[in-house]
DNA sequence: TGCAAATTTAAACACTTGTTTAATTTAAAC
DNA sequence: GTTTAAATTAAACAAGTGTTTAAATTTGCA
C-alpha cells in the first residue's frame, strides 16, 4: 500500500505485460524496459519478482471489492438483486484483463500462498450476495433451497467465461470490437445473469 | 494422432507437469526426467516445446467432445436437457485438471494460434446444446428469447469456476477431499446447473 | 556546506532455458 | 552380413533468467 511514483511506474509496466503475456513469460528486464527503469530497481523496491506480483495483487484487488453501502439501503427485492449484479459486473468488467490475470495466476497451485488478498476479495463479494439472498429467503420473498455459494459461482463463472473465451465468443456473437464486447457484457450479459438469478429465486420446485 | 510408446511417455509426463505448474514454468528437462527420456527426444519427436503443447492439445481434446448419439434419440424435453448437462459435466469433470490447463493456456493471447483444436471442441459442444434448445423453442416446449450461446457460457463458466477456485470453494462448502469435490460436481453442481437452465427455459418473461 | 541515507546505475553472477550437434547404438531391409 | 535408416545419447550452444554487488549519484537534513 502507498507506492511512490517509481514503484507505480513499475507496477503499471508489469500490469501491461502480465495481462498480455502471463506472469511466467514476462521477464523482469521486459518490465524494467517498459517502465524506463533499471532492472535492479525491481528487486530494490519489491524484493523479488514474486514480491512484485504480491504487491500487484495488493495494489489492484481492492478495485474489485463490491461496495455495499448503496445496497444496504435498499429493501430486499428482485430489484435489489438486479442492482447488486449490475454493481458486480461493472466492478469486474472495468478492468477485465486484470481480473482475468489475477484469477488465472491464483488458480495455479504453486501460487496459492500469494492469493490471500484474492481470497479475501472472494469472501467479501460472496458475503455480499449471500446476505442479500439469505435475507430474501428469510422474508419469504425468494424461494428457499437456493444456495448462495452456487449462485455466486454461477455469476462469477459466467462472467469469467466471457473473459477467457473472448475471441471465440466475439465471433459467435458477431461482435466487432473490443469496446463493443465490453458493452455487451455490461448490457446483454448483465441482463442475462439478472434474469437467470431471478428465475432461480422465483423457481418453485427449485433445487 | 497415433503416438508411439515413447511419445506417449513424454505426453503423460508433460500432462502431469503442465497441469500442476503451467506450461511456462515447466522445463523440457523436467519433462524428460519425468518421462525417463533424453531431453533431445522431445525435440526429435515434437520439434519444439510449443510443438509438444500442440500435440498435447490434439491428444487430449477429443476426450471432451460430447457424443450426441444417445441424445439424438431422445425427444425434446426437460429430461433431454438434464441428460445433456449430465453428459457435459461428466466429460469435463473426468479430467478436470487437464480441461483447466487447456482453457487457461488457450486464453493467453500469445497462444491463440495453438488453440484451434480447442476452438473446434467449443464449437462442437456449443452446437450440441444450441440444437437441442432451438428445437425445443421451435416446438414451443421451451420459452423463446433464450440465447443458447449465453446458456452455454453459463454452464461452462459455472463448471470452470469450480476448477479455478477449488481451494476456496472446498472450504466454503465444507468438502474434505479432492474426490468428494469431484463427487460434489457430478451431483450437487450438476443438479444446480440443470435446475438453472430448466428455470430459464420455463421462465415466462425470460430475457 | 557537510554528511549520512536513499536512490540509481552498469556490470557481473550463477543458473536455467530451449535447441542443436555429432557421435553412437539399435532396428529393419535386402 | 552388409547397408541404410531410425532412434538415442551426452555434450555443447547461445541466449535468457532472477538476483546481487559495489560504485556512483542524488536527496534530505543538521
Amino acid at each position: 500500500m502507498g507506492f511512490n511514483e517509481k514503484q507505480t511506474d513499475i507496477l503499471l509496466a508489469a500490469e501491461k505485460l502480465f495481462t498480455t503475456q502471463g506472469f511466467d513469460s514476462t521477464s523482469v528486464r521486459d518490465i524494467a524496459t517498459e517502465a524506463n527503469v533499471n532492472v535492479a530497481m525491481i528487486n530494490y523496491y519489491f524484493g523479488s519478482k514474486d514480491g512484485l506480483l504480491d504487491s500487484f495483487f495488493e495494489w489492484r484487488i481492492p478495485d474489485f471489492m463490491i461496495d455495499t453501502e448503496e445496497l444496504s439501503l435498499m429493501e430486499c427485492s428482485l430489484e435489489k438483486i438486479d442492482k447488486m449484479i449490475e454493481k458486480y459486473i461493472k466492478a469486474m468488467n472495468s478492468h477485465r484483463e486484470i481480473y482475468r490475470f489475477i484469477a488465472i495466476e491464483s488458480s495455479l497451485k504453486r501460487r496459492m500462498l500469494l492469493s490471500e488478498p484474492f481470497s479475501k476479495l472472494k469472501i467479501h463479494n460472496l458475503n455480499t450476495i449471500s446476505t442479500i439472498i439469505n435475507e430474501g429467503i428469510a422474508k419469504g420473498v425468494f424461494s428457499a433451497n437456493n444456495n448462495p455459494t452456487l449462485i455466486h459461482s454461477m455469476m462469477m463463472g459466467t462472467f469469467m467465461n466471457f473473459q477467457m473465451n473472448q475471441v471465440f465468443l466475439q465471433e459467435q456473437l458477431g461482435i466487432e470490437s473490443d469496446d463493443d464486447y465490453g458493452i455487451y457484457i455490461e448490457t446483454t450479459l448483465t441482463h442475462f445473469i439478472q434474469t437467470t438469478i431471478k428465475a432461480l429465486l422465483t423457481y418453485e420446485i427449485s433445487m
